[in-house]
DNA sequence: CAGTTATATATCTGTCAACGAATATGTCTC
DNA sequence: GAGACATATTCGTTGACAGATATATAACTG
């Protein structure tokens, strides 16, 4: 099965999305920003499309790859508890001293 | 290269994580809890503390293991600017009105 | 329409790593 | 010695990846 974690455990495809966090850009910036063949990040987008982290819309003769925020909230939502754990724990009073600053 | 996201990509390690969030385990409770057999439940645990995510300590002639909260905040910091996005986007007016029920 | 650019998809190859299952053995503690 | 756990080994399977290459599609350009 192909969950989520999984997609994302791939490290081109975490720099790829770090590309988008910028904004929407077409294969070819991503091509060039990520270092890796045309085919190969055709292939990789296309696994970020189908599990819903990006999206893709046509501009001319280019396609534009956009995120999809949705697309992270499920692992968001999993790590949720966890993340609790630690700002209940130990790191409170020193956050709280940094926010004081 | 082994990350913190390549390690949370395997099913069988979110099982025995989702375990310890009620609380520190002794091994045999994980293998009965996973359906893993006791070797394949210890391989997957010294991964899991390899990746930070997991302590252990002794406990007479057993082994407790514990959620390590910090070793997620890694994952949580990468993941943010995405969530930052979903907050910033369309789902804000729905999740207003559902804290006023 | 012909040619070109941008992208998608497919195929093949080779490599590599992870997994479960089974099993054995070591170690520590009671 | 028995129970609890760690570690290691072997085996077989499966799946993911990069690279290279070829071809398909769609849109723009002249």
């Amino acid at each position: 099965m192909t969950t989520t974690f999984s997609v994302l455990a791939e490290p081109a495809r975490r720099d790829i999305l770090d590309l988008l966090i910028a904004g929407p850009r077409p294969v070819g910036d991503l091509v060039a920003g990520s270092g890796l063949s045309q085919p190969n990040t055709s292939r990789h987008l296309r696994i970020l499309r189908e599990a819903g982290l990006v999206e893709r819309r046509a501009d001319g003769q280019r396609r534009l790859y956009a995120l999809r925020p949705e697309g992270f909230v499920d692992v968001e939502r999993w790590l949720a508890p966890y993340v609790r754990l630690w700002q209940d724990g130990l790191g409170a009073l020193e956050r709280h001293l940094n926010r004081m600053e």
